[in-house]
Parts: C-alpha cells; structure tokens; sequence
DNA sequence: CAGTGGTCTAGACCACATC
DNA sequence: ATGTGGTCTAGACCACTGG
C-alpha cells in the first residue's frame, strides 16, 4: 500500500528505488540476472504487476535489459552490441559504421584543478588518474581524448593494466572497477587546433576542432569521470536525435 | 483480441497505431484535448488498461501530454514551456537560461539540389523555401541558420507573415501551415567560417564554427525541414544529454 | 460533486527460451 | 514441460482538476 500523503510516491516507484540501490549495492552483478518478477512481488510483498512497472522503469533508464522467455539482466557495457554507440556519438560521413581503434597514449597522475573538481564533486588537489588516447579510424587519428578520473574509485589503474585489456573504455572501467557509467552530459564547441593536438591529430594549426566536453555519472547521479574529446570532423562528424 | 501470429503485434501498438494516423490527419488539433480512455475503450473495443498503454506509448514519443484530473492534450510546439529546449541545444557558458531573440535575414525560393532532394524525399529540382535568421542572445549575433522548406508544403511563407507571428519557428509551422515537427536528426562538425558568415557573426574569417545540419521529421516520419545552423561558440556551447 | 488520468490487484492467457 | 517476461482484462481505489 503506498505511503498515504503527503508528497506521494507510488508504490511502484518506490520498489524502483530499492532495486536501483540493490544494484548501486552490486547485489547483482553486470550481465548477471535478477531474480525473476514472481520472487520479487514475494520479496516487497507487492503483486508481480507492481513490480513490473518498477522494473520497466529500470529498463527505460537502461539500467537493466529484459528478455522475453529469459530474465531480466543487469545492464552492461560489455557485451552490448545494440548499443554499442549509446556513449560513442562519432560517425563516418559516408554512413558506414566503423568502430575505431583506442591507442593509449599515456597515464598520469595529477591533482585536480578547481573547475574539475567542481565537475567532478571533488576538493581541489585531490588525486586524479589522467588517460590520453586516440580513437583511430581505418587507422586516420579523428579523436584525442582526456580522460580525469578520481583516483580514488580507480585504484591500480596504470597504462599497461588498460593496454591487455580488450573491449571499451567503460567495459574496462566496469569490469576492473566495479564504476558502472549509466549516463553522461556532453558541451559542444567549435575551437582552433593548438600546436600539439594538431600534430597528433594531423591538421593545421588552428584548424578547427570539434571539443566535446563530459561528465559521466553512475548510480545516483554520482560524476565519477572528466573527459574532453578533440574531434578533426574531415571525415566524421558527431550524430544526435532529437526526440 | 491480438491477430495470433505470425509476425505477432500486440493489441495496444495496434491501437497506438491508429491514434498516430487520427492525429496525422489532424482528427484533433495541437493543444486540444483527445477523447477521455473511457471513450477510446468504447471505440476501439478494448478495456481501458489497452488503451492506457497505447496512450502511454504516444506519450513517451511526445505525441501527446497527459495531464492528470485533466486529460490528454496533443503536443504542440506553441506553449511547451517545460520542454522549450528540446529542439533548441544552444546553452549560455555561466549555464543561465536565455531564449534567444530571432531576426530573421530573408525569404527565398530556390530549386532542391540533388543533395537537399535527397534529404527531403524530393526529386532534384522541386520548388524550396529557403529561410535565413540569425539567433541572438543579449542583443549578441550567435548563430546563423539556413531552413528549407519544400514549397509544396509551405504555400504563401512570406517575409512579412513570418516576421508578422510571434512565438518560435515551429510553432509557426505548425499554427500556419498544419506541419508538425516531431523530431530530428543532427549532425555536428567544426569549420571554418566562409567570408559572409563571419561577418554576420561577428568573428574573423576562418575562425571555428560550429555547424549543426538537421532533418526534421513530422508523422510517418517524413522528413519536412532541411537546416543548417552556424554557431559561433565562444561564449555558448551545445548541449547534449546522454541516456 | 463528477470526470479525468494514475495506481494496484488478481487472474487468465500468450510468446519465447530452455531443458 | 516449465519458467520467464509480455499482454489483456475487470474492478477497486487514489490523486488531481474543475465547476
């Protein structure tokens, strides 16, 4: 029975919460299943019709993905092919999709600057992992990014543990850091090459560049990374839908 | 009943369905009230619960605004307050909201080119209307934006009818000339400015702009407006959420 | 007050995956 | 055959809006 006023929350939404926490909590693990809607309703002693709209309220924000017949799974950023471009907005002009090659270019420990800090919900000095590397596509430099990451959440991180890792970013982060990245808010500008990135990036100084600037954030909205991302948009360009 | 099988589709996306084509062929208007779920029940010959989640599944598509004690309302581009920003990504630095001011530069007609047609679902050479405006916040040129239109579409846009309407593009569109923008598609590179843009906007040739190009798309998803918008990024940023 | 959408329940049945 | 999520129904009640 929901909680009778004031400021109502349905009941639904409030079973909604409890799994997000479980799942902040790591009682289920990425790619693992969640006990069944039947096991559920018995647990919170709802009906397994309140617990599915809970859980769909889950899978809307991609928390978690149900498969008919099967389960319902916690999300991952391993093994999604669907959405393997969910987080990764840079296409090739010419439509073809083409997942590029991450190429480590170093990992560095520094102390976090005011304005990171900011971002982040840090205090200023306090440790930061900083990556760099560049997305390649059909081997042409198109993306330079830096990475700030607390290194708190994140430590071991050093530059080979990442170079014998197979898969994405986030999957790594995931996968050897237990730091799920749910969502993320990205600012666009148009800005001129610098010396250095030029060079890496294979443009003229002062060519223009697509820099695109993140903040990710995990379970309860939590920032846990930085990222700026230098973009020569020759052959590429970066894709949105607007809903 | 659901038509068992093959290619098996559920009663309620059936029912979604049909209220898509009554609202394309305009059996109620944007900003007026749809039949209560008790009345589409009746009609359609289902149970509310059906119903509800057909309705459900034009909301979450932003076809439709539900109002609780109220009713549902079609979605119209003329008064969304909450949701002004959906198609406007553009964003002050200091994270202030500012509507921008539109000043609009003229009114042309041209033949699509082959690239355009393309976009548009036309054939090379059929009759657009070309639009340019600058966008302004504070009284500052910010961006530069190039609409086209197919003709056929749009009878009678003149200079002085859209300089004689008060409210956004869109809802102008919509309230004139029965189109409605749904949603759309955008792609995003960083060039150089060409001589006439930069000095609209106020920077040096060859300075970085942003370049924003969207299709547009109304029911059926027909696409409706070609743009191209140039934003000159020192002081705003585009903004993007990440889901 | 009556009418709207929103929640919650219980039960039947369907589609899908696995054994 | 069994268990999973997905659909559909019918009915009761709640929260909100307006006359």
């Amino acid at each position: 029975m929901p909680t009778s006023s004031p400021s109502f929350r349905p009941l639904y939404l409030q079973i909604t919460r409890l799994l997000e926490k479980s799942l902040d909590a790591g009682e289920w693990r990425p790619g693992e299943a969640m006990p069944s809607e039947i096991e559920l309703a018995r647990r919170y002693g709802v009906s397994q019709g309140t617990v599915r709209k809970a859980v769909a309220a889950l899978a809307a924000d991609n928390l978690v993905v149900r498969r008919q017949g099967k389960g319902t799974y916690v999300a991952t950023h391993t093994e999604e092919r669907t959405s393997m471009f969910r987080f990764l907005r840079i296409r090739r002009d010419d439509g073809r999709d083409e997942y590029p090659a991450s190429r480590l270019l170093d990992v560095r420990r520094f102390k976090a600057t005011a304005d990171v800090a900011r971002l982040l919900e840090l205090k200023p000095g306090d440790p930061l992992v900083i990556l760099r590397r560049m997305l390649e596509y059909s081997g042409d430099p198109v993306v330079l990014d830096e990475i700030a990451l607390p290194a708190a959440l994140f430590k071991g991180l050093t530059k080979s543990r990442v170079e014998a890792y197979h898969g994405s970013m986030y999957s790594f982060f995931e996968t050897q850091f237990g730091v799920r990245m749910l969502k993320a808010q990205e600012k666009l500008k148009a800005i001129p090459a610098d010396a250095a990135s030029a060079r890496i990036l294979n443009v003229a100084p002062g060519h223009p560049l697509l820099a695109v600037e993140r903040v990710t954030l995990t379970y309860g909205d939590r920032p846990v990374e930085w990222r700026r991302g230098l973009c020569a948009t020759h052959h590429h360009h970066y894709l949105n839908q607007l809903g």
